[in-house]
DNA sequence: CATGAATGAGATTTCATTCAT
DNA sequence: CATGAATGAAATCTCATTCAT
C-alpha cells in the first residue's frame, strides 16, 4: 500500500538491516572469542548492545544467528572466486589462489569460526548443507582452473579435476587448522604445500 | 594406606580400572552420538551405569573425561605405527597406509569424536596437547618411511619428507570428513585420493 | 476535536468498532483453543491481522481484553432472557429452557470459555463481578417463572423459587461440563436430568 | 542387594518422600493464593525452602507437580467414601453426605484448588483423568446409597441412581463455588439445597 | 489510528559439581 | 568406592507493555 509511493519504509528497513547485522557481527566475535556453546545469548546482546528481547524480535532462537553467519560466510569467499575466474594461466591463477586462500586463513579467527561452523554441522542439517554448498562453489571453481590447465598442458591430463580441486582445498584448510592448534603461521607452510602440489598435479 | 602392603587389592584396582573405562567407553559414545557440549555428565553416569557420585570419584570433572578419552586416542594409532614400521617397500607401506587409515575412517563415529576433539582442542590446550602429539607419532613414522623411499628411488628426492607426510595425514582425513558431511564414503574418494598421492610423492 | 462537529467520524467510528470487535473476535477463539494464559497479546494481534502496537490502541492491556469479551458474554443470554419472558405455561417454559440452555452449553467452545472465565474471576474481581451479573439476570428471569409456576399450580409452594432457579442453572452447567471432560454430550445427560428436575419442583 | 538386609535406606527415602511432600504442600499453597499459571516454579521452591535445581531432582518439571496434586487429592475423599460406606438409613446417609461435603467445600481453598485444577484439566489429558476418576469413586459410592434407598422405600423408584448421584454432588460443587464467587456462605444456601434435592429423590 | 522494534523482567529448565550418608 | 540429594548459577526463550515514527 504505502510501499507503492517512491520508496517509503526504506529507512526504517534500512535501520533494521543494520541491527541484524550488528547483533550477527557480535555473535560472529563472541562465537571465534569463545565458541558457540561457551557463548549465551545475553552475551551476543550485551556485545550487539541490544536488549536481550529484541534480539529475539530479530532472530528465533540462537542456532539461527549460526546458521546466518554460515549463510554470510559465503560473501567472504567471492574474492576467491573472482581470482579462480580471472584469465590468468591455470598454473598462475592456481598458485595465486592457493596463497591467497592461505593469507586468508592464516587469520586465526578465520580458521576457528570454521571449526566451529564444522563441529555444528555435524548434527545440525540445515547448517551442514550451508557449509557444503560454500565449498562447492569453490571447488567447481577450481576444477574449472583445473580443467583448463589440462587443455593448455599446464597440467597433466590424467588428472580427476573435481577430486583435486577439493583436495588442494583441503590442503590449504588443513595448513592453516594446523597452524591455529601448534601456534605456529601458515606462511611457514606453503613452501611444502607448494612444492608437493606441483608434483601432484603438473605435466 | 592399603596400597603399602605388598601388592593388595589387585583385584580391586583392576575392577577400579575397569570402572574407570566402562565409564570412558560410555562417554566416547555420548560425545559421538550428541555432541561433547550436548551430552550432560549424567548422561555419561546412566550409559555407564554408574551413580553420578561415583562417576566423580574416577575423574575430577567432565573436562578430565574428554582429556582422558584423548588420550586413550593415541593406542588407536599403535596399529598404524606397526604398518609403518614393516619392512615392505615404501612405496607400497605408503598405499597400504592410506589404504588402512581411509578404512579405520570410513567409520563415522571415529571422524566425528575427531571433530569434537578437535573443537574443544581449540581452548583447552592440554587437550590440544594430546591432540598435536597424536599426530606426530603418525606423522614421524610416516616421514620414516617417506626418507626410506626417497633413498631407495620410490620417491622423489626434492620431497620435503615431514611437510609431506602432514599432508598425506591429512589428505586422508579431510576426504574422511567430507565424506560424512556429505554422507557419501571414503572409499568413493580412494582412487582420486591415491592417484594424486602417487603423482605428488613418487620419483 | 474532530467529535465536535456535527456528526462526522461516524463512518471511522464505524470502522473502529469494527477493529475492536474483530479483536475480540480473535481473542475468544485464541482463548478457547489454547487458555488465557497459554495465549499471548501477540497470538491475538496476529490473529485479529492487527499489528501488536494497534492492539494497545483499541486495549489497556489484555486483562482488559478478557473482561470485554465476559461483558460481550451477557449478550448471548438475551435469547435465553427472552425465552423465560415468554408467555408460555411455566412448566412448558421451563422445560424449554433446560432444553435450549443445554443445546447452548453443548457447543465445548461456550463451555471452555466459561471456566476460562471462571478461573480467572476468582482473582480478578472485576471479572468476577462481571460473571456474577451475567448469571444474577439469568437466575432472576427463571426465579420469576418459578414464582408464576407457584401461582398457577405447575409447581410445588413450598419452593425456594431464589435458590431453585440458581440450581437450575447449575445443574445445566454443571451437566455440560462434565461431557466437556468425559467427552460425552449433553443431550445424552438430558433424560436424567429433566427427570430429576421434574421431581424436585413440580407439584 | 543391600536392600536384603532388614530395611536399609529406609530412613533416606523417608527423607525423600518427606521432602517431596514439602514440596507439594508448598506448590499447593502457592496454588491457590496465586494460581497455577501466577506461581513460578521459584516460588514453590522458595516456600518449600528447597533449592530450585533440587525441586528438579523430585519432579520433571511444574505440570507433575500439579499432577500429583491432582492425584493426592482423592485421598481427601477418602472421608466422605467412608460415611457413604456407613450402615445407616440411606436418606439420612445422603443428608448427612451433603452438609459434610458442603462443609468441606466450605473451605475457599479446597474450592479454588478444585477449579485450578478443573482449568487445567481442559487442556491437560492427564490431569482430567485423574479428575474424572476422583468423581467416579464418589459419584459410584452415592448411587449405591441411592439404589439401597431405592430398595427400602426412602427414594422413589423411578430414579436414575447413577445420574442423581452426579447431579447431588454437583449440586453442592456448584453451591460452594458459587459461594466463594459471591463471597457468602456454603451454610446458607444450604436449606435451599436440602429441600431441592430431598423433593427430587425422596418417595 | 497504525506499525513493529525495543525493553527487561521473568518464565522453566539444565548443568557441573559437592557432600553427607 | 558408592550413592543420589542438594546446590545455585546459568542457560534459552517468552511476555506484556511502551514508544518513536
Amino acid at each position: 500500500m504505502t510501499k507503492d509511493l517512491a520508496d517509503p519504509g526504506t529507512k526504517r528497513d534500512k535501520a533494521v538491516a543494520q541491527r541484524r547485522r550488528t547483533i550477527l557481527d557480535a555473535a560472529m566475535l563472541c562465537f571465534i572469542e569463545n565458541g558457540y556453546h561457551q557463548t549465551g545469548v545475553r552475551d551476543i546482546a550485551k556485545r550487539a548492545g541490544v536488549s536481550l528481547g529484541n534480539l529475539y524480535n530479530h532472530f528465533p532462537g540462537k542456532h539461527d544467528v549460526l546458521a546466518e553467519i554460515a549463510a554470510l560466510e559465503r560473501a567472504e569467499l567471492t574474492p576467491f572466486l573472482d581470482l579462480l575466474a580471472g584469465s590468468d594461466a591455470p598454473a598462475k591463477t592456481i598458485d595465486d589462489f592457493v596463497a591467497a586462500y592461505a593469507a586468508y586463513l592464516g587469520k586465526p579467527e578465520n580458521v576457528i569460526l570454521t571449526i566451529e561452523l564444522t563441529s555444528e554441522a555435524i548434527r545440525k542439517p540445515d547448517i551442514g548443507e550451508l557449509f557444503v554448498a560454500n565449498r562447492r562453489d569453490l571447488t567447481a571453481a577450481l576444477a574449472s582452473v583445473l580443467r583448463q590447465g589440462m587443455s593448455n598442458g599446464d597440467f597433466r591430463t590424467s588428472l580427476d579435476p573435481d577430486a583435486s580441486a577439493q583436495m588442494i582445498i583441503e590442503l590449504v584448510e588443513a595448513a592453516a587448522f594446523r597452524a591455529v592448534l601448534s601456534k605456529t603461521t601458515v606462511a611457514s607452510k606453503l613452501a611444502g604445500l607448494t612444492d608437493f602440489l606441483h608434483a601432484a598435479i603438473r605435466s
